[in-house]
This record gives structure tokens, sequence and C-alpha cells, in this order.
DNA sequence: TATTGTTATACTCTATAACTATA
DNA sequence: TATAGTTATAGAGTATAACAATA
């Protein structure tokens, strides 16, 4: 087997294949919010505070790959749209509790069905099964699920 | 109807959750290419490349969606290692058509299997059908399938 | 005149390091 | 001394515009 020509699989890998789609996804919603400070990067911060229920900013970060120092800023911009609050955790001082404003959750909602009519038409390709997997496979696959 | 709570869906939405997976799979497919130029952005584009069988840069770009500049200076990178090389289109002067070297088609095997064992390391949440679901999934709704 | 690719420049995003305040 | 968050600075990555070659 010296001699064998190296097998290289006729298919992309996953990993390529996730990140074209995740690229897709991002430029085809982000026309859905034009407002929000960040596009879908602010969003997907927004979404991600209403869910976790009062998240530190160290917990934001590590959920969402974002770096602490870029994080800062992030809420920054969203604090100053209205949009979120930072609450001091009266256990501890150090710690900066996040939370979406009536009005951050006013904007989501409205936000969370335009971006869900981008997802459907992006996955055009899939019936209405496969697209019900595909979102169970991928929540449950980055720990969502 | 005026006054109803905005309903926000209690998952993540589909984007986000594609996004978290593409960083992991990308952090975590980085160390088993440490001379691949410019890292797993650069085995995406080799792979790409042997995938396509002889394609434009231009085409290059659109199916990964890179800038032809920044392809520019990613190809060049790859030519210097001897990983892939241009040779210009007869038919049309203007066009390089890129091929990857028979160097960098061993890389890419040795690669491709590196690759899958920490994609697979990543899917743990997934049993076998569940992941073998997913890349069809995922391929075909990014057009790969 | 339009297109492919290159180069030069500027912009955005992200990470590294130093700082403040709490623990 | 260690941690949460901020600020300042530098670095990587990306896009915009001008250019050369070819159609």
């Amino acid at each position: 087997m010296t001699t064998a020509t190296p097998t290289i699989p006729d298919h992309a890998d996953l990993g390529s294949a996730l990140q074209t789609l995740a690229r897709e996804f991002a430029e085809r919603t982000a026309p859905a919010m034009p407002d929000m400070p960040h596009g879908v990067r602010g969003y997907h911060v927004l979404s991600a505070v209403h869910r976790c229920a009062h998240p530190t900013q160290a917990a934001l970060g590590l959920h969402l790959g974002i770096d602490r120092t870029v994080l800062t800023y992030l809420l920054d911009d969203l604090e100053a749209a209205g949009l979120a609050a930072r609450q001091v955790d009266p256990t501890d001082r150090r710690r900066r509790r996040i939370v979406a404003t009536e009005r951050g959750l006013g904007e989501l909602a409205v936000m969370c069905a335009r971006v869900r009519e981008a997802e459907e038409a992006l996955l055009g390709r899939l019936d209405d099964d496969e697209r019900a997997q595909l979102r169970a496979l991928v929540a449950k696959a980055a720990g969502g699920g």
C-alpha cells in the first residue's frame, strides 16, 4: 500500500459546509434588522440575554464565543439603544447581570419572526421534515438542546 | 391582541446555533493543520480546489464566500507552500485555473482524516445515525448535496 | 467597454495588555 | 492574590478603489 493514491472524500467536510451555511444565514438575516446595533451579532447577544435569564458578561461571552473585551462595547451600544441594561449583582459587586429592556423584548419579538422567515427561505432545498430535523440536530450538537 | 405579550421562542434561532457550531469546528480542527497557510481557511480553499476540478479564482471565491482580493494573497501563500498552482486558461487568458499539486493532494488526504476525527469528537452529543443525518442535511442545505 | 486578477489603501473586527474595582 | 469588567493599543482579517491585462 505504499504507493496507494491518497483517499480524499468527494463530499465537503462538515466544518466547511457549516461555515458556508452560517455565513449565508448571517448575510440573509442582516437586512431584517437595520436598526440593531452591530446587526446580526447584536441580535444574537440580545437573544441569548433573553434566553439565559440574567447572565453575567463572562457567561454570555463564553456561550457566544465572544471575547469579554468585545462584549463590553457591544453591550455599550445595546444599552445606548435602550435594548439591554447592566445591573450590578448584589451578591458580587464585580459582576454585571445583563437584562433585556421592555423595548428590547419588543424588538426581539419582531426580529425573531423576520429571522424565521429568512431562514425558511434559505432552507429551500429541504422539505418540512428535513428542516425540523436540521433544527433539532444543530441545536443538540451546539449544546442548545 | 393589542396588548398581547410578544412571543419569543425558547430555542435559539438556527443562524446563531450554526455560527456557534461552525466556530467550534474551526477552533477544534485548527490544531490538526499547523503548517497549512492561513490554517482552516487555507484547508477549505485547497479542499474546494480538489473538489471543484480546476475552478477559476472567481468561481472559487463565490463558492467559499471569499472576496477575490482576499483569495489572491491566500493563493499566493498556498502556491508558495507548494500546495496549489495557478494555470492560465488557454481559452481565456485572463482566467487562472487553480489546481492542487501532488504534494497538496497528499497533505489534503492527511488532513482530511484528522479533520474527520476532530469532527466526530465534536459531535459527541449525537449518536451515529444523527451524525450521518446532520452531515447529509447540512450538505444538502449548503448546496453540496 | 466589460471582465479577471493584482495591488494599494482604508476600514472593521478581534485579541493582548494594562488598569480599576471588588472579592 | 484572584476575578469581573473596562480601556487603550496593536494585530488580523476584510473590503473599497485604482490598476494592468485580456476579451
